[in-house]
DNA sequence: AATTATGTTGCGGT
DNA sequence: AACCGCAACATAAT
């Protein structure tokens, strides 16, 4: 499930190998994918990347001397973008279970497929077809990025501004922190590890914390979500970088996929529960 | 073999 | 405006 450091993670490999390359062909393999846009490969085909940015969970890539197009790229659950080289002699296979064996592309989930004019390719894959990437113009890209609230891994992140919203709302936290116009960037893992963190739980009403409590989240899920942009982001299920490896912060999650086994401070047994609708993990002693 | 859980976002309805 | 439930999908687990 890429989340902020997950896309952030993609967005610093992506970058320094793409930038000044020229797009010189695209395949797309389903149309889903590119919201069904005929133009696609060929507004393209030509096209030189320049920058990468992220807001939220979401890319957006722009084009040298094109001020009015704009590629936004979503991962939602099982997106990955993957960096390969062409191949000019065929290699052997890698047998690990959860990396992407690079050589092994385009495959049956690779939806479109960018030539470089390096001898590299970009590919987009998507097992379940919630990703998309489209072009827009420049109106659509700026609405595109109103829709998102400020991050908590920033410096100058709102904390009383955030403090003032949290508090009117009437759900529990963990539905307040999965509203990306509200706080952007958190889903499902970092919101567990976040409250956790934070002695806080997924159930707490927001109107009833404390100012003190809503500014310790706040605080938490940009140290959860620093940490783990350090170390390559998450891999619980399908989440692999550019390079098909595996995300290093897997190792420090604290509740998340950790239910029955017990609290690193307490030794208490970890609880799963359903919360907003969501898998819900948390330790029923640290957090109150 | 049919059913269920998975999780992000956007939409319609309250 | 806030909130809820569901749809969009494919796959693994039950």
């Amino acid at each position: 499930m890429p989340e902020l450091p997950e896309v952030e993670t993609v967005r610093t490999q992506l970058l320094p190998v793409l930038k000044g390359r020229t797009i010189t062909s695209v395949e797309v393999f389903h149309s889903k994918t590119i919201d069904h846009n005929a133009e696609f490969a060929n507004i393209l085909t030509g096209k030189t990347m320049s920058t990468i940015e992220r807001v939220g969970k979401l890319l957006i890539f722009s084009f040298l001397h094109e001020r009015d197009l704009y590629m936004l790229a979503h991962l939602k659950m099982t997106g990955q973008f993957f960096y390969s080289q062409q191949q000019t002699v065929t290699a052997g296979g890698g047998h690990s279970i959860h990396t992407q064996d690079i050589t092994d592309l385009p495959n049956k989930h690779t939806r479109v497929t960018f030539e470089l004019d390096d001898r590299h390719y970009l590919h987009f894959n998507d097992m379940r077809l919630f990703g998309y990437i489209k072009l827009v113009d420049e109106k659509q890209m700026n609405t595109a990025r109103k829709h998102f609230g400020p991050e908590p891994i920033h410096k100058d992140f709102p904390v009383e501004d955030f403090v003032q919203k949290i508090r009117k709302r009437k759900t529990t936290v963990k539905a307040a922190l999965l509203d990306q116009t509200l706080i952007a960037g958190l889903g499902n893992i970092y919101v567990d590890e976040a409250l956790f963190k934070a002695k806080i739980r997924p159930t707490r009403r927001c109107y009833r914390l404390s100012k003190r409590e809503v500014a310790t989240i706040a605080h938490q899920a940009g140290e959860v979500m620093r940490q783990s942009i350090h170390v390559g982001g998450t891999t619980f299920q399908h989440f692999l970088n550019t390079t098909g490896g595996t995300g290093n912060y897997t190792d420090q999650l604290k509740v998340f996929g950790k239910q029955g086994t017990l609290c690193q401070i307490c030794a208490t047994p970890i609880q799963k529960t359903k919360v907003a609708g969501r898998g819900t993990h948390y330790c029923p002693h640290c957090q109150t």
